[in-house]
DNA sequence: ATAAACTCTCCAGTTAGTGGAGTGTAAAGG
DNA sequence: CCTTTACACTCCACTAACTGGAGAGTTTAT
């Protein structure tokens, strides 16, 4: 199938999929008289296990791993379930640190006025070293 | 002072401040005969405003913003909270977001053996359209 | 035959810096 | 005074993961 199709298909974008293409992500054949990928439908399903992982917070980069251990049959389940957790371990860190600067921020919105007035300890708290 | 001194004191990198410098979020003198750039003691204030700014996760534009906030003698409090609740609606919906996301990936995870055999149920939900 | 819709490549831009090469300047030690 | 070391400069390239657009070729529908 053409790439409009497999980027429909696979909820992504032309550019996208385009993209992926261009670094490697799937590799579709080319009609070589006129230069138009031709996805498969493995392709097609690469494509979409892409969506999905890119969803899940995966990188690109930690998509091919997936990818990889997706086609390899001998694959151990420890190690997808390691990346996994992984990322759980990113996400809680990222949340802590979200919820540190909410916390701080909400503490400064709430002590100021927000008036007319310049006295604003916002500004102060940004100022002080 | 010479940017080293005011890297140090604003707890940046000179690679940093020099950025800084050149996108002009501070504008220090140029020494003419060594291109050496001086920072004033504005300046510095300026890149320790900058740095702790950043800090609470606004953009370098949101940082200008509330530098010539900062400088106006007339602004009112009530520009400067409502960029600040802003940042915090947004900082918001990257919390529900990640939450989200760690719940479905914590699901996926926990029914996963993590063992030595390739049956992987977190592989067959990326691979679930 | 022509117009619309689709595809291609290539280049540039996005955020907020970071790394390195090559070169010039300043301060300290001998 | 000379040399080493530390610091400073510019300029270019790179990061992640695309996105936008130009200019050109292809396919489909009317």
């Amino acid at each position: 199938m053409n790439i409009g199709k497999a980027a429909k298909l696979s909820n992504l974008t032309v550019k996208t999929v385009r993209y992926y293409a261009d670094i490697g992500l799937v590799k579709p054949l080319k009609n070589c008289s006129t230069g138009y990928r031709d996805f498969s439908d493995d392709d097609l399903a690469q494509l979409q296990f892409v969506a999905k992982a890119r969803k899940f917070n995966f990188s690109i980069q930690e998509c091919e791993e997936l990818l990889s251990l997706y086609s390899d049959k001998n694959r151990s389940s420890k190690e997808v379930k390691a990346l996994t957790l992984d990322k759980i371990s990113e996400i809680d860190a990222k949340l802590i640190e979200l919820k540190d600067l909410r916390r701080q921020l909400s503490f400064l919105a709430n002590n100021c006025k927000g008036n007319d007035r310049p006295e604003c300890p916002i500004l102060d708290a940004l100022a002080d070293v």
